[in-house]
RNA sequence: GGCGGAGUAGCUCAGGUGGUUAGAGCAGCGGAAUCAUAAUCCGCGUGUCGGGGGUUCGAGUCCCUCCUCCGCUACCA
């Protein structure tokens, strides 16, 4: 029995080139979309591109580019970034797309025809950084705070407002009955606060005018849809909104974001829909930021923590297996070069990839590379059995860290059980029975790190699922396998060293 | 200012409802083994558990207070 799974990452400001923070969002919400797979979900997994708004128009001219040119070759980059990371979205959706546009239009004839939209004048202090009006005391020597660099105006305008404060009720009716609606808890916190403190009548403007760069306000060409109230939208673009058949995808299982939008997803978004009468959302997931050296923004000493770089190191997988094992999805972290190259020699190469290479090559000398067809039940099954356990709490809860954390737990109990029934010397004195049934322990428990590793780095355990002479490719596998790997008389071949020490040359 | 998170070995971190000498991994030192990418396995840590005070027979683990870092939020009598 299949149940879907919808996951959403945050789609990304169209005004710069994709960085390792917006990697590591997709990096681990791939893992999940992967996990779930494995797990049997049927998964849906959308990423995208945010292309409207004052700020991308204004790098668009920076450039010397009309901003549909500009968001064009930005979305290329993000794209080829995510195919060398192997990010298995099944959409990539843009903002000035025609299906995006189309369910903003049809999501705002909602909320009207409810009732909920109103004219007003905004008046205050506008910052294009945050694409945001400031109120005079957010404001420091006249600057934004976040943007000291950029231009504040004093702008009055006419402008739409969403009567928010309509649905304060609701929305802490909602956080209470369902607490884990915006994880992890301290997150739930802070938004619960903020939608504690709203007025019943409060309002948040939602259209802009004299911004070009947008979709049209409906009935109201002088204005556009302010761009976050449109940017939500695109969750229920990519699920077909508003065609039928939508549903079968909507709700979203969970949005993974960053805790700057935090407060957009679990209180304006949820409030959007409940305006509009459609379901809301069931999760929504906010992971840490990715500090670099310790700091929020990369510093230059060294070797630049760009995304070219990142991959170059040691290759595409060895980064995702890094960021997510070093990085608690739960929680900020710390990026260094130091503990990259640490984890990739001591866990990576010295670990799972030796324990492939040490069983390759036992099972090739000693059964002339067949896996011993034995069904006996070894402490090292038993192991894994608590493993595999432990590594499906872990990922059922969201904590990818932790699931790598039992996974090599395995590749230790592994290494340890080559050595206490050391098969070399059960060759030697031709004990065939306890050596068969050694080797194939140990083809299972190869067999099970590599599907438990499969979500964090698909490239390679693809290798190593060949190399076990398995069929077929390791994102068909399905949960039965993990629990009892198929891999008594697979024919085995050794592969290249998964993860080798030398410096590699690329490209 | 309010709310929330964090402060534990050189580094990254575990340590439900208080209880024997505070743990793991990495790095470092010594030994064993040879199937393996000189990869593995075993042994080795006198850490003021941020500071101080308190409750208790006993606190990293509860209470009070102070300090530092981070996030959200508010500047009101």
């Amino acid at each position: 029995m299949t149940s879907k799974y919808y996951i959403t990452t945050a789609i990304d400001y169209s005004n710069g080139e994709p960085h390792l923070g917006h990697a590591y969002e997709k990096i681990g919400a791939d893992c999940v979309a992967r996990y779930r797979r494995l797990r049997g979900d049927e998964v849906y997994f959308s990423i995208g591109m945010d292309e409207h708004g004052q700020k991308v128009a204004q790098s668009a001219e920076e450039a010397g580019q009309e901003p549909q040119a500009w968001v064009d070759s930005i979305a290329a980059q993000f794209q080829a970034a995510w195919h060398e990371l192997s990010i298995s979205h099944d959409v990539f959706i843009r903002t000035t797309e025609p299906r995006h546009e189309r369910a903003v239009e049809e999501l705002f004839r909602r909320i009207q025809d409810g009732g909920y939209i109103s004219e007003g004048v905004y008046a205050g202090y506008y910052c294009v950084g945050c694409e945001g009006f400031k109120a005079e005391k957010d404001l420091e020597d006249g600057k934004c705070p976040t943007h000291p660099t950029r231009e504040i105006k004093w702008v009055e305008e006419p402008n739409y407002f969403f009567e928010i404060g309509r649905f304060r009720q609701k929305l802490l009716d909602l956080y209470e009955a369902n607490p884990e609606f915006i994880r992890p808890r301290p997150k739930f916190n802070e938004v619960y606060n903020v939608v504690e403190g709203w007025t019943d009548d409060q309002k948040i403007s939602v259209s802009r005018a004299q911004v070009p760069w947008g979709i049209p306000w409906p009935d109201d060409p002088d204005h556009v849809v302010y761009v976050w109230f449109e940017a939500l939208i695109n969750y229920l673009s990519v699920a077909g909104f508003p065609e039928d058949g939508y549903q079968a995808t909507w709700p979203a299982d969970v949005h993974v974001i960053g805790p700057d939008i935090v407060r957009f997803h679990a209180a304006m978004w949820p409030a959007m829909l409940m305006a509009a009468g459609v379901e809301i959302p069931r999760h929504v997931w906010c992971h840490g930021w990715v500090n670099i050296g310790g700091s929020r923004f990369s510093k230059s000493a060294g070797v630049p923590v760009t995304l070219p770089n990142l991959v170059d190191r040691h290759g595409p997988d060895a980064l995702r297996y890094f960021v997510l094992r070093e990085i608690p999805w739960n929680a900020d972290g710390n990026f260094t070069w130091e503990r990259f190259d640490a984890r990739y020699t001591s866990e990576l190469a010295d670990g799972y990839g030796n324990l492939v290479s040490r069983v390759m090559s036992m099972i090739g000398r000693y059964t002339d590379g067949v896996v011993p067809e034995h069904g006996g039940t070894t402490p090292l099954d038993a192991a894994g059995d608590d493993c595999v356990a432990a590594y499906r709490g872990a990922m059922d809860a969201h904590l990818l860290h932790e699931g790598a954390e039992h996974t090599w737990r395995l590749v230790d109990r592994a290494n340890g059980f080559v050595e206490e029934r050391a098969p070399w010397t059960l060759a030697k004195q031709e004990k065939t029975d306890e050596l068969g049934e050694t080797l194939s322990a140990l083809a299972r428990s190869v067999a099970r790190i590599t599907l438990m590793s499969s979500p964090f780095m698909p490239e390679k355990t693809q290798a190593v699922w060949q190399a076990l002479g398995l069929p077929g490719s390791v994102t068909q596998a399905t949960w039965g396998d993990l629990e009892q790997p198929p891999t008594a008389g697979r024919r085995t071949s050794k592969p290249a060293p998964l993860f080798p020490k030398e410096p590699q040359q690329h490209g």
